[in-house]
DNA sequence: AAATGAATTTGACCTGGATCAACGGAGTGT
DNA sequence: ACACTCCGTTGATCCAGGTCAAATTCATTT
């Protein structure tokens, strides 16, 4: 449970082990210069967690924040009686904990094997005390979420299924950074489960829209959990909100106007 | 449209109309001491908007920030079509247009006669720059609306109607600051068609709920835009999640269980 | 390769909340 | 007082997506 860093080839210059961390480019820690890592690398601890584990858990109190460095985690919600909302998935990169309160308002699972660094609150505190611009990129990143968490209410609240799955393929296309992959090819490291508890339907709901969007010839899904987006330029616009709810196969014959509030 | 700032009584030690603002005990804008405000009241600009005047344009170039110091606005988004979400309301004392992106991820609407400050975001940057307390505070912020934003994408995503309509409630009465009215009082500057926005529903749907928790004896409305709270235990743990849809009148004949995906 | 078990797909059916429609009440202007 | 409009309520009906149930595929282990 308590692994020792890994031992990494170390540069001539090196400023200790965030200067060669995977996750700094795309990370808050990008905001300190290279000289002064060795101040961020002191306060931090590498952990690992395995597929399914939780390491915050809602309501316990918040000693820690999070900067994950390898691997996927579902932020999540529950009701008392399980139903569960997947608030976000967060990659590499990603920053975890921000919070004013003192106990955690969300729980966190690694859905596949995961590293991040751990900084207890009072020491992030001092380091963002002498790093004004590391607390410059919190609120930056903090706001990106917000952002994003307003979108996620539009599809929650007034997407219907077919919008909300097209929703999350092009979100996922587009988050996915410049990597090994050719754009349209989408990876799926969450259950269909997880995917349902992120879109506010059920397994059956999510499976049923891929398996429609593949007899369109939408999407290719070479495994379980890869997805090739066959027509990108028709799930961009079912994702808008365009796109009656007519596809290929099946003739609409009804009013086909999505489920809404249509005013003003 | 653009009207000059109230006349106000200025005390000896005054320091600008900042010092005696009614929305800066609620605000970011107390992260300043009294003898620096008069620096904050140099780039702020008082506007006043009437009901259904928007002044956040979704998209448009994002050059401001606003402050609220005078009653209520809606944010929302829109689909194509005319879907809306609205994705929270914001009163005296909060904080609009926090975004790093050049564009408003989102519009804002006035729903009763408004008053707010507004700031040009290069002279926002620079007072930031000067007072980082402020920074803090907009972080601060930012992380509060994040929680409440998962909060909400839960009942969004997982809330059946009446619950989402029970949480709509108290979480009105718990945000209604300690004033005139009792706390059971709960005020409603937002038309039915604002609530079902905010909440996912249709017009309908919220209407059909609240007779029910009136019939059923949960609350009174002594007027359209008024609630009273008569079993305040109840609506919290509706809100929660727990009740299993039975009510003092109607008898449950079926499974009863709360549309959901119920796991591990 | 067979066995086990979890994840996913597919089908049949049901229901909560949406849609459609009609009506009632509170303003507001003349 | 009347006409008009906006908002909210209530009733009747419909359907997208949930629920229940039964395969089928996938991943692992033996």
């Amino acid at each position: 449970m308590h692994r020792p860093l890994p031992i990494r080839p170390a540069s001539a210059h090196d400023h200790g082990p965030c200067s060669s961390c995977d996750a700094r480019a795309q990370s808050v820690c990008s905001a300190i210069e290279d000289r002064d890592l060795a101040r961020l690398a002191e306060v931090a601890v590498v952990r690992e967690f395995g597929k399914g584990e939780t390491f915050i858990e809602e309501g316990d109190p918040a000693r820690d924040f999070f900067n994950i460095t390898r691997g996927t985690v579902k932020i999540f919600k529950l009701l008392h009686d399980g139903r569960q909302q997947v608030t976000g998935f967060a990659g590499i990169g990603h920053f975890l904990g921000l919070a004013v309160s003192d106990t955690y308002a969300f729980s966190a699972e690694a859905i596949e094997p995961v590293q991040l660094c751990r900084f207890s609150r009072p020491k992030l505190r001092e380091v963002l005390h002498d790093f004004p611009a590391l607390e410059q990129r919190l609120l930056e990143t903090a706001c990106n979420e917000l952002v994003a968490a307003q979108e996620q209410m539009l599809l929650l609240g007034r997407k219907t299924a077919r919008e909300r799955v097209a929703t999350f393929l092009v979100a996922r296309c587009r988050n996915t950074l410049p990597c090994t992959q050719p754009a349209e090819h989408v990876a799926l490291p969450m259950t269909r489960s997880e995917i349902a508890d992120y879109l506010g339907l059920t397994i059956e709901t999510v499976s049923r829209t891929l398996s429609r969007f593949k007899l369109d010839r939408r999407i290719a899904t070479p495994s379980n959990n890869e997805v090739i987006i066959l027509d990108r330029a028709w799930l961009d616009s079912t994702a808008a909100g365009h796109t009656p709810a007519s596809a290929i196969s099946g003739v609409s014959r009804h009013s086909d106007r999505p489920a809404a509030t249509i005013r003003s």
